[in-house]
DNA sequence: GCCAACGTTGGC
DNA sequence: GCCAACGTTGGC
């Protein structure tokens, strides 16, 4: 089978590690971009892995890896009006918008900061750089090693 | 189907 | 909090 890895990003505020380690597994909710919802929908796989990204964080960074453990399935929360991420187009007959369930693998820390991957000269083709308001994208094989290898990880 | 206006993301 | 980048919407 053909693994593939991928970097999800959040809000601290959002959804934080804390919360993700005590719950180990989490439904990845308000995607609201059709690159990443096709992402989500069409290609993650159940045992892809992913790194869990702080996006508008000081600083941003990768701060836990994870996998995959359900496939693409709707997006409950477009369907509930009193949800923030209420979507009046998107309806359980016909879902306008997908989400995954991602469980939580291991912490880094500290950070690789955004900073640090930009830093490092064999990483400058991640995707990451390229369309940096992409909140659910791809990470190569070779990016993905490269990125174990820069971070320190810890199994709790 | 083009493209200007608008809204959002996310780094700084 | 500012603002650049860019995805989405809507008028035509």
């Amino acid at each position: 089978m053909n693994q593939n890895y991928w970097l999800m990003k959040v809000e601290p505020e959002a959804y934080s590690l804390e919360t993700w380690k005590k719950e180990k597994v989490t439904y990845w909710d308000g995607v609201r971009n059709f690159m990443a919802r096709n992402f989500m929908r069409d290609t993650m796989k159940k045992g892809d892995q992913m790194f869990f990204y702080y996006s508008n964080s000081h600083p941003s960074g990768i701060v836990a890896q994870g996998q995959i453990v359900r496939e693409g399935y709707p997006d409950f929360t477009a369907f509930d009006p009193q949800n923030i991420h209420f979507d009046p187009q998107s309806d359980s007959q016909n879902p306008k918008w997908y989400m995954v369930d991602v469980q939580y693998v291991k912490e880094c820390r500290p950070i690789i900061s955004l900073k640090n991957l930009k830093e490092c000269k064999d990483l400058k083709n991640m995707m990451l750089f390229r369309m940096p308001r992409l909140s659910v994208q791809p990470v190569g094989e070779k990016e993905w090693k490269i990125i174990q290898q820069l971070g320190h990880w810890i199994n709790e």
